[in-house]
DNA sequence: AGTTGTTCTTAACATACATCAATGCACATA
DNA sequence: TATGTGCATTGATGTATGTTAAGAACAACT
């Protein structure tokens, strides 16, 4: 867990003392590749910090299809926020794209840290409205853009995940098929010869 | 402000003490259909509580296209949170559909009634959360459903928008064009006759 | 009342992307 | 070495949605 000791003292900013407190809460766990640890239905119960891997949401629709809503590498916090604080069953499954460790982060440990800390308080809300933004920004692509431009900007958004993730799931992210991600990446590498 | 005074009082929860202190702070302001509050590049210095009339947030992409982001009315508050709680200059339009009257509640108000009430803070978080919860489950039909499936959810979710938006608009926050959504809404009409 | 602009509809045609099916490849496992 | 399984690619074809253009209904403005 030293990505996610590293993270709340530095991001969230908590102190020593505080933190010793805090600690004691949380979890690890360890999750084999292709595991599932949330499925619609159930309540979201954790936030999982990734400490290593890589994990997905995402729904599956009437017909089997599956739509990933977000990928988690290390450092991010993978949960199904409305499931989690409205206490009500999600619509996602998360599981586990490489073997992964997490850190299960309960709500009374958020409740616990908001009091202790105001700095926590404040990274809490900065998490909450990041997340906004993101979601914002993807919408706006969803409306606006082909499948070549939310491609292009995925990569640059995220160049790390372009090469761990296979890309039928990339393909399931921006919303087309494995087929037409194919046909992109065909078109750009294409473009990308004659510029050169 | 009849509107925005229930809505602290019952919602947040804020009693009538409090209430007179804050609310010396808050400013009402009428937007004649058409104009523009705030355009990209501007940074968003006020949340804009309806209090009656109808706005919409909105992008314009390199085509000169629209893309709807969100409709609000009566009760609603629209705002580019990311652009002002961060202080960052906003990608988005917002003007008014209709004649509008709206509560300009500007960031010191939210701190402030967060230091005062405990439920404000706690109606804040909700407010977050349930934003975060609707725009996943945006995503996920932009992701997954037909423009015709978009549509029904659209109606059924928003009855009152479908009957005061002109259709072009409700097409662009499906993402769709007008000439679509005209066309699915021939089919829709052509399926419920047959039914009956 | 006439003019102008906006919204909605319809039709003919164009295109992006999906579907279906086949193939090859890498990698794991027997 | 053989054999299976999942992933990426490719081609042929299908379909939903976009584009362009025109007209009708209606509201707004002078």
């Amino acid at each position: 867990m030293q990505n996610f000791t590293k993270y709340l003292k530095a991001k969230a900013n908590i102190a020593e003392p505080e933190f010793q407190t805090l600690i004691k809460k949380i979890k690890v766990k360890h999750i084999p590749k292709g595991n599932v640890i949330l499925r619609p239905g159930e309540v979201c119960q954790h936030s999982f910090f990734v400490e290593s891997g890589l994990l997905r949401a995402y729904t599956v629709d009437t017909l089997g299809k599956e739509h990933i809503i977000q990928f988690g590498s290390e450092n991010w916090i993978v949960v199904d926020r409305s499931s989690t604080f409205f206490n009500e069953p999600s619509d996602l499954f998360i599981d586990a794209i490489e073997d992964t460790d997490v850190v299960l982060i309960d709500p009374q440990f958020i409740t616990q840290a908001s009091e202790i800390s105001a700095s926590f308080r404040k990274y809490n809300e900065i998490a909450l409205h990041n997340h906004i933004r993101h979601q914002q920004k993807r919408i706006n692509l969803l409306l606006s853009a082909s499948a070549e431009t939310r491609y292009i900007k995925f990569i640059k958004l995220y160049p790390d995940l372009t090469l761990r993730v296979p890309q039928w799931m990339i393909a399931s992210y921006l919303g087309i098929t494995p087929e037409s991600l194919s046909r992109v990446r065909k078109e750009l590498a294409k473009k990308n010869f004659k510029q050169n």
